[in-house]
DNA sequence: GCCTTGCCTTCCGCTCAGCGGAAGGGAACT
DNA sequence: AGTTCCCTTCCGCTGAGCGGAAGGCAAGGC
């Protein structure tokens, strides 16, 4: 028995994806004996598809033979929800400009947020959010502006399970969070404290288009300087809502 | 003669990319049915891709049934140059302070250039180069930065084509062209006035490691504002030398 | 009402594209 | 010379994938 048709019950684009998959923030630059052992493929298949993946310039390799994504890959990506990104882009700009803090897009996917774009400048504290990061909802700001405002039944079924719990002052407890989240549809924005990683603190607020929340913007701050929040909390308000109106229409 | 093996001499690995390159800037929401037109295979199959896609999340249906590209795919594709953009964004962002023009990071690919980030604020000149644009590298400020510090060999290839002339101001005499070049090699930074679109003129700078230009920076503004040219170059070479002096390191 | 046109979806039998074990090669350490 | 990493090529077996045909479903014209 030597060869025959592969482990079944897997398609080849099954496969596809999971020489691709196999790439993920931590793990940037791959071997393909690493790429082989991440995505559970023999070798000499995972050799096959990263080469056909490499002549179309969705893989290439670095100049030591490992094998990083490709630029095509990433063209293809810009074209994932392109409007908002471009919508909102020049109003996070301004946001910036307004409060020069850190400022970010993310949206839900599944049950985390996806930071979508970002806005930052040399001086800013150092932060987790590439865009392309994706955190749990309830210990960030725009995870939390997001989720407050999702149904009811999405809120039960996110609280109902066990949350993580990157810091102490993370909020887990399911009653405190929904009294939380509540507040958060009463003031229309969400804040933080030390809830991700000690050390910052944010300020979020959903940018809802037809009463549905599409979109947060956070800003995200040294948590030293957390009596600053509030001065913070008009103008992105005031972003939000551009965002939405301008990202509601010929939507 | 029913079903049989399709269309021999196209791996599996070759139709799913096709599926994928049938979205473009053009196209970023498209039928099943146009899917198959424009990646040449049979509905059945596209059908079948398609829906194994979308599984994944890489590619989804909007509200009207359409697909477009989906958020994993944005996702792997963030993880593709993502240090030149991380390491470049907050000069970028500085120098759209300084300056306060549209500002944009570009890689070579191919014969072309490839906008890979962007600042610009609200007032900024209506431009073509969202992230993920294409254009060709003689009418771009970006492109010609690139272009100049090429090897000889491709110097001479690329202007041994038939250059596209998107305006009469655009410069496609292959001796002028060259000359040209030479000119950028010598001051390091390159200018445009009307080249690509009408109405906008630009300057750019190469960000050189280790003797090759990895990607190069520039500012566009209105050709009626073509005389502040000269002010910009300044913290435009000093941005591109700070990029290149952080991109260098840990490379 | 009925036909047409445009989509999307399921069914199914034929066959070759793809699979992976085995073997070979090369570079970098010990 | 031995060991341990990688990467690459070869090849025979077979079931995953192919696409024509047929069925559904919704919107528009008459």
């Amino acid at each position: 028995m030597s060869g025959g048709s592969g482990e079944p019950g897997r398609s080849v684009t099954s496969r596809v994806l999971a020489v691709l998959g196999a790439f993920d923030t931590g793990h940037q630059e791959l071997t393909l004996t690493d790429i082989a052992r991440r995505s559970g493929l023999a070798l000499t298949t995972a050799h096959r598809l990263v080469r056909e993946l490499e002549g179309w310039q969705a893989l290439s390799r670095g100049d030591d033979g490992r094998y990083h994504v490709g630029l095509r890959l990433w063209e293809l990506g810009q074209l994932g929800s392109g409007r908002l990104r471009e919508v909102a882009h020049p109003w996070l700009q301004e946001l910036f400009g307004a409060t020069g803090e850190n400022v970010h897009l993310a949206v839900r996917d599944g049950l985390e947020v996806l930071y979508v774009d970002k806005v930052y400048g040399r001086r800013a504290v150092p932060i987790l959010s590439r865009t392309g990061t994706r955190l749990p909802m309830h210990p960030t700001g725009v995870g939390k502006a997001l989720l407050a405002y999702e149904t009811e039944w999405f809120i039960g079924s996110y609280l109902a399970r066990k949350l993580e719990r990157p810091t102490p002052h993370t909020v887990t407890e399911p009653g405190r969070l929904a009294r939380e989240l509540a507040s958060v549809r009463a003031r229309g924005y969400a804040l933080t404290y030390e809830e991700m990683t000690l050390g910052s603190c944010s300020a979020a607020a959903p940018i809802m288009v037809d009463g549905r929340p599409v979109a947060a913007v956070g800003v995200v701050l040294s948590s030293r300087r957390a009596r600053e929040l509030p001065r913070l909390v008009e103008p992105l308000l005031d972003g939000a809502r551009q965002i939405a109106r301008a990202y509601g229409e010929r939507g």
